[in-house]
DNA sequence: GTGGTATCGTTCGGACATGAACGATCCGTG
DNA sequence: CACGGATCGTTCATGTCCGAACGATACCAC
């Protein structure tokens, strides 16, 4: 809702690109934690990464841990967490705004009830945006 | 990502009962623009509102368009749509925290880089809370 | 009336995404 | 060494949701 289901994608491809360049060796559960998504989720991610060339797998090298990998960024995978980075943080700041305009409607919305929930929303709707 | 399935469908469906509620007449496709879904999906969460009993159908009464139904919020449909909506304030504003931090995170780590992207997220992280 | 166009609710294939498994591997204990 | 339990990457059944259809109905010009 207000977030297409690619918009989503693109925001777990750059969580994982982003968590994959800070440490290669993450776990696909400590990557699925961190980007909030399942373990499932992260594997197909992870694949779509390395069958576009964005990823690839490397040796795990803390101590040889024959069920794990490390995923190493490719160059391109390192320009297009650059390029996703961008574009992440131009919609976030879209989604920022419309997320607060969307609560001062609710939160005037409820102030007509007898719900005590404008305590909540103290502080939204206030300055000029 | 950092919402889970079952909250956008909670979402949706707050979404769903807020908009008929001010106009059960409003047609599926306007009701998933409004909610920022697909037609299916409209279909979809409305067969389940109908089916929990929360919407029932009415005549529609414009110009009795064989085609058309009204979807009418039963009692228990008010007080869920009122139950929800003080949820769906709450997780606004958590979610409204969280984007902050995350733009604010985001926009210090592309000041790194050689993107002009803080000239977007101007106005972030400069003031206390 | 007849034909064309737009919109209605509905259906359907397939892409996502989840949560719970699976076998393989590691590691500590005896 | 053997054995449990923990964790690894992977797979699978299931549910969710989109986008493009569908037939039915409404409307409008002729």
């Amino acid at each position: 809702m207000s977030v297409t289901r690619s918009k989503r994608q693109e925001d777990a491809r750059f969580r994982v690109l982003r968590l994959l360049q800070q440490n290669p060796e993450l776990s696909q559960r400590a990557l699925a934690e961190a980007a909030g998504i399942s373990v499932g989720g992260v594997h197909y991610v992870l694949n779509a990464l390395i069958e576009t060339g964005l990823v690839k797998l490397g040796n795990f090298t803390a101590a040889d841990d024959k069920r794990r990998y490390a995923y190493i960024l490719t160059p391109s995978g390192l320009a297009e967490k650059a390029r996703l980075g961008r574009r992440f943080l131009a919609r976030k700041i879209r989604e920022y705004e419309a997320l607060r305009d969307e609560i001062d409607t609710l939160s005037t919305e409820l102030q007509g009830s007898d719900v005590p929930a404008q305590a909540l929303a103290s502080g939204f709707g206030r300055s000029s945006g």
